[in-house]
RNA sequence: GGCCUCGUGGCGCAACUGAAUAGCGCACUGGAUUUCGGCUCCAGCGGUUGCAGGUUUGAAUCCUGCCGGGGUCACCA
């Protein structure tokens, strides 16, 4: 059971007591107290006025002096305004770390909740390679659904990968026509890079095409639709609709480069999926369900043979859900997906979109569509919009070329660690192969942290220089710390496993105990939030109690057997816990740094 | 233009979802090691939480208006 729980029953118990007012426990509002006053709990009064009928101050008074005297747990109270500040005895801290401590999983929930999540996150398109955006993308999603299973959840990793289209026909059309038969081997590239040079030779000819209508006295407007390249590579998008032989096994081929390449970064980025969805297969099950709405009535066809949704009942405009012509749209293999995923993992309490927030009305849209549909767990689906990631000089644009490649980023965090490492760690025996994979732990791990640490709504800044940093609020600063706690643990093993309640303890011995206490319900704190941002910042400030203890306090020359046993103990049982948590945010700890 | 969203010390972020004197990191200044890993610790500097009203015992947080940034309003994904 929880600090403030405790602290709940027993103020329930005194209330009852002196106001003869049975209140749920529920209702008391009980909060750490505030680093400048003293005490460790506090029940903030003024909800209770009407009960008490007192003035705060005789309120908070009256309980307080109830609980020190009557109750077991508490050692002081003082007043201030309308809170109540309450001291928990010591030994009340003890055994609840004794309790803690006999849990096996440091509050990771190891029962089945019986509730299965669907997390879909990455998601790319297929023409060209993943950027910065798709990090903190992935490493939000990856973190969200170990946070979710931590709670006891069976969670689904998935993702949706855009595999057809115009985009991917234009990539294809520039190979065809600048390519000479280029491939990963031959060209030494890998995979979605060369794919994504032919993307981009696409759009340089289409600009000069445009630009040359222009000259020759064509509208802009009209130039931007019937450039010959636009043409072609719109007549490449039918012929792949028909299933051209030709067509098709080029698509196939070109697309299996993109996923060699995308799956060499899954792996450095050290994130894996369950189940794939393609939609090359799930439009087509969007467009049954378009027609089967379309017979109930739910949507409707207008003149030209288009269909679509009317939402305007829900204030928002009406949806296309197919082209005049029969094609689909995004919006029409999104309902296929996700009518395919509810049914392929049957009944399902949650899917979780990890999408950038500029799909904010689109997810809108296909929840209440799904809704007017009949499927009630559509309430159950949720958007985890997180925000842009941008940098110093503004938004990443692929036209201005400021955008900042996943593979080459990682690469240059981890050299960089490289450097850093070499120059100040303790590496001293360690064989190359051992070396390379530390850095690798460091450079991706401050890489990760950075990226995670902020609230997942908003958007945020990336600051190149500051993603590697050492210091301050950052990955290798816990993973620093944890490595130092391995090395005091190698010197000496703790022969206990209790700690025994009549010892007299640090203040930053207490800090710690408290901070620790507090893990599991962080674990809650952060699913329920679906943020692992929540988790960094408990980790940053576990290890900041930790550090301010190691610099005041000597452990393994400490002389009283009990004293020393006991830090000894406390320091293995943070290093447990940062690497738990780290380990929900999808970083590794080293032993050695 | 309509709708959504965000504005917190020079910069980057917190604030347990309405509580006490708004915290932390970077940067800057000054200290700490006969000690277990100094990639450490302690202290100082720095704020009228964009502006103006309102609700409340209490507002960075809720409401209204204005100013500024971003997003979106596609038969693109």
């Amino acid at each position: 059971m929880n600090v403030s729980k405790v602290v709940s029953n027993e103020v329930a118990k005194a209330v009852s007591a002196i106001f003869n007012e049975e209140i749920s426990p529920d209702f008391f509002q009980i909060e750490n107290t505030k680093a400048d006053f003293v005490g460790d709990q506090t029940l903030v009064v003024f909800p209770l006025l009407r009960i008490t009928k007192k003035s705060p101050e005789q309120s908070a008074e009256l309980i307080g002096e109830w609980l020190v005297s009557n109750g077991e747990i508490f050692s002081q109270y003082n007043v201030v305004k309308g809170f109540l500040n309450l001291s928990l005895k010591t030994s009340f801290w003890i055994n609840q770390f004794n309790s803690f401590l006999r849990e096996e999983n440091l509050g990771v929930v190891a029962k089945p909740s019986g509730k299965t999540f669907i997390v879909e996150y990455s998601s790319p398109n297929t023409n060209k390679p993943l950027h910065l955006g798709h990090l903190r993308n992935n490493f939000l999603g990856f973190s969200v659904a170990e946070i979710l299973k931590a709670n006891g959840h069976k969670v689904i990793k998935t993702q949706i990968i855009n595999d057809r289209g115009i985009h991917i026909c234009k990539s294809m059309l520039a190979w065809l026509k600048f390519g000479n038969g280029e491939t990963p081997e031959s060209s030494n590239l890998k995979g979605d890079h060369l794919i994504g040079k032919y993307y981009v030779a696409f759009d340089k000819e289409y600009k000069s095409q445009v630009a040359d209508l222009i000259k020759r006295g064509i509208s802009k407007q009209e130039a931007e639709k019937k450039a010959p390249i636009l043409l072609e590579a719109q007549q490449l998008l039918l012929k792949w609709e028909e299933k051209d032989p030709e067509i098709y096994s080029l698509w196939e081929k070109m697309n299996s480069w993109v996923y060699d390449g995308f799956n060499q970064t899954y792996d450095l980025m050290g994130v894996d999926f369950d189940k794939l969805y393609y939609e090359s297969d799930t439009f087509l099950l969007g467009k049954d369900v378009v027609y089967k709405g379309l017979e109930k009535g739910i949507f409707y066809e207008k003149e030209d043979g288009s269909i679509w949704c009317n939402l305007s009942e829900e204030k928002l405009d009406d949806k296309l859900l197919l082209r005049a012509d029969g094609t689909s749209v995004y919006m029409t293999q999104d309902l296929g997906t996700a009518i395919e995923r509810h049914k392929d993992f049957n009944a399902v309490s949650g899917m979780i979109y990890t999408v950038g927030n500029e799909q904010n009305h689109h997810f809108k849209v296909l929840f209440t569509i799904l809704k007017k549909l009949g499927f009630d767990w559509a309430d159950e689906c949720h958007h985890l919009s997180y925000g842009m990631v941008e940098l110093p000089e503004g938004r990443m644009k692929s036209r201005e070329g400021t955008v900042v490649d996943a593979d080459d980023l990682i690469q240059s965090v981890v050299n960089d660690a490289k450097q850093m490492t070499s120059e100040r760690g303790h590496l001293e025996g360690m064989s190359i192969d051992d070396k390379e994979k530390l850095y690798r732990i460091i450079g991706k791990g401050g890489l990760k942290y950075y990226l995670l640490k902020v609230d997942p709504k908003k958007k945020m800044m990336f600051n190149p220089a500051e993603s590697i940093d050492l210091n301050g609020n950052t990955g290798p600063f816990i993973q620093y710390c944890y490595a130092r706690i391995q090395s005091l643990l190698i010197k000496q093993q703790s022969t206990e496993n209790k700690v025994s309640s009549n010892l007299t303890l640090f203040n930053s011995e207490l800090d710690l105990i408290k901070w620790i206490l507090a893990y599991p319900s962080t674990i809650q704190e952060a699913a329920k939030q679906l943020s692992p941002s929540i988790l960094a910042n408990y980790t940053y400030q576990l290890v900041k109690y930790y550090n301010s203890f190691y610099q005041s306090i000597s452990i393994l020359s400490e002389q009283d057997k009990e004293l020393k046993q006991f830090r000894i103990l406390l320091s293995g049982c943070v290093g447990k816990v940062i690497k738990s948590s780290m380990r929900l945010l999808g970083i590794e700890v080293p032993k050695v740094m």
